[in-house]
DNA sequence: GATGAATGAGAATTCATTCAT
DNA sequence: GATGAATGAATTCTCATTCAT
């Protein structure tokens, strides 16, 4: 669990869950934008509680996606302990821009790798061609599968640059 | 010319032009958030001023983005009439992403294709791994080059589609 | 004429007046709340050709008013000759409150005499229960008519405190 | 006591009361065009704080409204069940119009019956006939009276239809 | 003299964040 | 520890009025 630090209270733990599920909730509806207001009610604690927590929205927000990346890393891992490598990789960039696509926030916050430009195009195309994405999918993996010895001319971003890239927003 | 429309005043049309120029070096800068106040500062006129000659703020933005839209037009006729299709399509994709990247504002709100995808991507990680997109770019081509008769399962979006999908947000 | 104070260009003369018909059509239709550009628009001039002879809105709304008075005044003066003084009060009393109906704003600016007051209340009701003011000029009128040699306890306003209590907005 | 609804924190309570004193004050002097940033100033609270309370300024207003809508409610309670009709039917009159004089924004709010228009037309007196009102209404009584068996030949609006002419603005 | 462009001074409303209870 | 009340700082947009052309 990434959000524990600290040793609480039995309700104040009950809270800061309730307050991460609130927020992930209300963002992967409304988008970033929601407020801080929207959450606290719907976890149904004051502001000033979720404000003693985090002391800014943005921390809420980063920790509220840390739990989303876990499922994320999940994934992550099953795939790299699959038998069929190739198999294996299309379903997991599927299945992360299939959350992207129903999170929008989560992909609004992620880095800025391809699988969460797929994801960004896809949100937008989604409501008036659901769908569309998965055409993308399709050519993004052609695109990196190794066709005849073939390099690419540019370095992909490191690790770090890729997770630095989240705080672009 | 977009924005000329009707005589203008000679001072009327300098200011015109400075507020067009100021929303795009704003908006490129921090995006379509950045307040309608930002514009008047950065273009040297009261805010009354750009609401005289724009009612909206989306008015301000529309007629922005056709400015810069016209030069991606642009773009799209010289590689259509190139000799080589496939530098043609790779220069413009390319040049296409590269103005995302100059003006984070046109990318944010461009429909949702490849393009965009790789745009807004790469917007994120310019900061940080300047230069990164060039291979998504990259990869993306490839995808797209056509190897080994290979079909693509899904379709593209329809244009209208992929218009109306500007509107998402 | 009201409006002519000094010798102007022939030009000038037409503007002024077109200015005035201009006001009366937008104030009546959208009340004082109109604005001056609105009548300049209407008018076919800049406004600053109306701040150039009405140093302020109020002052155009004030020189307006004085115009449609006049019609009240020629009414007035048609009834004050005519042989039956009762039907002619009540024939002026209730062409006075139509013209108030038809007129919003000339209703709102003017004094708040009883045939104001009746206008003030049949405006709000002409919506919903058109012509419902006649009942109130009815029972004015009756009010006004001397029954029984009854004599009312308190004075009628003077034409002074009547003309300024039109400046009470 | 309208204003109350749910247990409100003590301090939260008399800020409630201020709020509410002061937009009286406020719309009562200065009419319903008063900003709520005057109000606010007058209560000696921020404008958020009203915000708050009262999504909109007409929300805000509407409770004020109300507030003052009780005491007119009392006085007909009293006026029904007083000995002498007529003259709890004048007492009522005169008292109702005596509100609205000393509130503006209460009158300017109300349905266009003859109270109201009474004080309308009175509001617009008071400044330079002080009381002037007070002979309208004995005009208006006295045409109210029934006198030698007359009938009047328009009929009163509906009270849905005085109702809704508050809306009219 | 006439024009319309420019603007300063608001107005309503929102929200992240702090503070008294 | 938790709460929700309070608020300052913004934001979009309007309009009477002044000024350069």
């Amino acid at each position: 669990m990434v959000v524990e630090a600290t040793h609480l209270r039995a309700d104040a733990q009950r809270n800061l869950e309730r307050i991460l599920e609130a927020a992930r909730a209300v963002f992967a509806e409304e988008g970033l934008e929601a407020s801080v207001a929207d959450v606290a009610e719907r976890a149904g604690v004051g502001t000033a509680t979720i404000f003693r927590r985090f002391p800014t929205k943005d921390d809420l927000v980063a920790a509220m996606l840390e739990q989303e990346l876990e499922s994320v890393v999940a994934r992550a891992q099953a795939a790299a302990e699959a038998n069929d490598p190739t198999a294996a990789i299309a379903e997991f960039f599927s299945g992360v821009v299939e959350t992207f696509i129903e999170d929008r926030c989560f992909c609004e916050a992620s880095g800025g790798d391809l699988i969460n430009a797929v994801g960004l195009a896809g949100l937008r195309l989604e409501h008036t061609a659901p769908g569309a994405w998965r055409r993308y999918v399709e050519i993004v993996l052609a695109g990196l599968a190794p066709h005849g010895g073939r390099k690419l001319a540019h370095k992909p971003p490191t690790p770090q640059q890729l997770h630095d890239s989240k705080r672009s927003r």
